[in-house]
DNA sequence: TTGAAAGCGCTAACAA
DNA sequence: TTGTTAGCGCTTTCAA
């Protein structure tokens, strides 16, 4: 049977209040007499149950906010799956997570929404942020008041944040690189067709693409790069312009969103499987386009543990008191065919 | 706040003890009572908290068995981390878990330690099975006797084990053939390497690649199969003839251990990145190839997953009374390259 | 067939 | 600064 406070408290000849006391490091408590009962507690092998603790504590019904963007694409759907995952395991403890769906990047409506659930009473808020003042400094705000954040999928790395989760975009893009290594014949151009040069996650991928292609595969000619903003119309002009203007072009990789675009072009030009197609995220449209064999690789960022982990994280903080093991917390690199779907 | 048993009985006119009866249909118990109980209940929108269950069960001291095999295997020392991390989480809810360490593939030790397990009160075994009558025998025993037992890795599809879990080799064998598919020049021969045709799983991917690199890849003119049992030196020894014997051999497929023995021959021949290899499993015997660069592709099965959620299946069976959703939980095909470990 | 009550491990309010 | 005690939601034993 495991040890418990009060076989502690026996050990130690004390109550089972003061034990309590002891170890969540409370006050009004002799320092020395705390300091005593850890080591009794520690030598004796105490885990604490997470369970009794959780029963009691569930009067104070402790609350969870999660603010997402964008909620309706596909690939926050995605994210979507994991937070619901783990607000199912969450009911377990009694803690309520409260979800905030905001369809534009808009940052008054972000600010807005944090401070809705701070009213509601979060004590602890996983979002999706951006690069922002005043995002920042209601980030900041909010540490100060113990309102702890968890940003996911994007960061903001000056910020007094607990944790981040999301993907290492650079190397994502090494990954790519080193998957075109495999397939792109010798002696051909790259052209690199990417989100937006201000979306850091993009340009990290875009970069780490290009440095490590460089390095592998010294035969190839060229390497352009292109930005499509995450439309599929722009990614269709600007890979039909390069295709008429590069006829050496033997593989694409994109950072974002416009693979359909792409391939669009690809199915007229009738160069589906001859030149190669990496992206990233396993969106429907992507995937589509994945088992069709107009792409040959996807690239996942594992977004289900980027609903999923962030939730876990705040849980343990705010319920164990224990701050997260690490300060970035990257999620897997996938690499898809039409197989391991 | 959410619904509870003594809501409920003071909804009822009951007391909390005659809710408890008839929510878990439990004897001694007005038939119509109980009817009329459940149905105040579920018009209540009752969901029982699993805290306040699993507390009061905590004196009967749950038991869960973990058997494996080859135990020393740096495989299977992946998938006792994901045991160790289930171990971990079960402590929190005052679950025993038992570990039982067989060095040897021996039927009769096997059979022993289950007994043993059942012996020391265990209610579900987790198990590494093989397909022996005896084996199959003291499964059903066990589930006779309410012993719920979860297959791991391999399975004994015709036992009544309530899950299995564990890679789905066919699709395996299919992934390595599209990536094989990607990376093999034309023309060429392929070589598969299988371990025994006596183990299910192996020649499970044999076929899966067969098949799949057929269809895909007509121009393949000679697929070749050989057995080298898990073993480099019979690997190596293989791979020196067959490459004597067959210039034209482009790609090799190994659905079990020997990659070391392969790449010793590859790296005398100077043949690094010209034959290309796919293996299964990321050993640190196999990652160091694939850093190397001598092995282009590995395929993980997730033993981490293997380690940990038969436990969780385990659990949720003896502690919430849930059967597992799926009778085969396959655990994801994930590509390796040295860019994304 | 039912009710009353003890207790699982922990926290927190109140007393001392 | 400490001890005492009343629950949190549920199961289970003992009486009735």
């Amino acid at each position: 049977m495991a040890v418990t406070i009060r076989q502690i408290a026996e050990a130690a000849g004390v109550s089972r209040g003061t034990v309590d006391r002891a170890l969540n490091y409370r006050k009004d408590i002799n320092k020395q007499q705390a300091e005593r009962i850890r080591r009794i507690a520690g030598e004796m092998g105490y885990r604490p149950n997470r369970m009794g603790r959780a029963l009691a504590l569930s009067k104070n019904h402790i609350k969870i906010g999660v603010l997402i963007q964008f909620a309706h694409t596909a690939f926050m759907q995605r994210i979507m799956k994991g937070v619901d995952a783990a607000i199912e395991e969450m009911q377990r403890f009694q803690v309520e997570v409260i979800v905030k769906l905001i369809e534009d990047n808009d940052t008054d409506q972000t600010v807005i929404a944090m401070e809705q659930l701070r009213r509601e009473g979060c004590r602890g808020i996983a979002m999706v942020p951006w690069n922002e003042k005043k995002i920042r400094d209601k980030i900041d705000e909010f540490a100060r008041e113990g309102i702890s954040i968890v940003t996911v999928n994007g960061d903001i790395a000056d910020s007094e944040r607990i944790c981040f989760v999301g993907q290492d975009g650079f190397r994502s893009g090494c990954t790519a690189a080193g998957l075109m290594a495999e397939v792109l014949p010798l002696n051909k151009d790259v052209l690199i067709i990417s989100g937006s040069p201000a979306n850091t996650s993009n340009s990290n991928r875009a970069e780490g693409f290009r440095k490590e292609i460089t390095k592998i595969r010294p035969d190839v000619k060229n390497i352009y790069i292109e930005y499509a903003f995450e439309s599929n119309e722009t990614a269709e002009t600007i890979c039909r312009k390069h295709l008429a203007a590069h006829a050496e072009t033997g593989g694409i990789y994109l950072t974002a969103a416009g693979v359909k675009g792409v391939c669009k072009v690809l199915e007229e030009k009738k160069l589906t499987g001859i030149i190669k197609v990496i992206s990233n995220d396993l969106t429907d449209e992507n995937t589509e386009q994945l088992i069709k064999g107009n792409v040959q690789f996807l690239l996942g960022q594992d977004p289900y543990s980027q609903g999923y982990r962030p939730i876990q994280i705040l849980f343990e903080k705010l319920v164990d008191g224990h701050d997260p093991e690490v300060k970035e917390e990257y999620t897997s690199i996938e690499i898809k065919t039409k197989y391991n779907l």
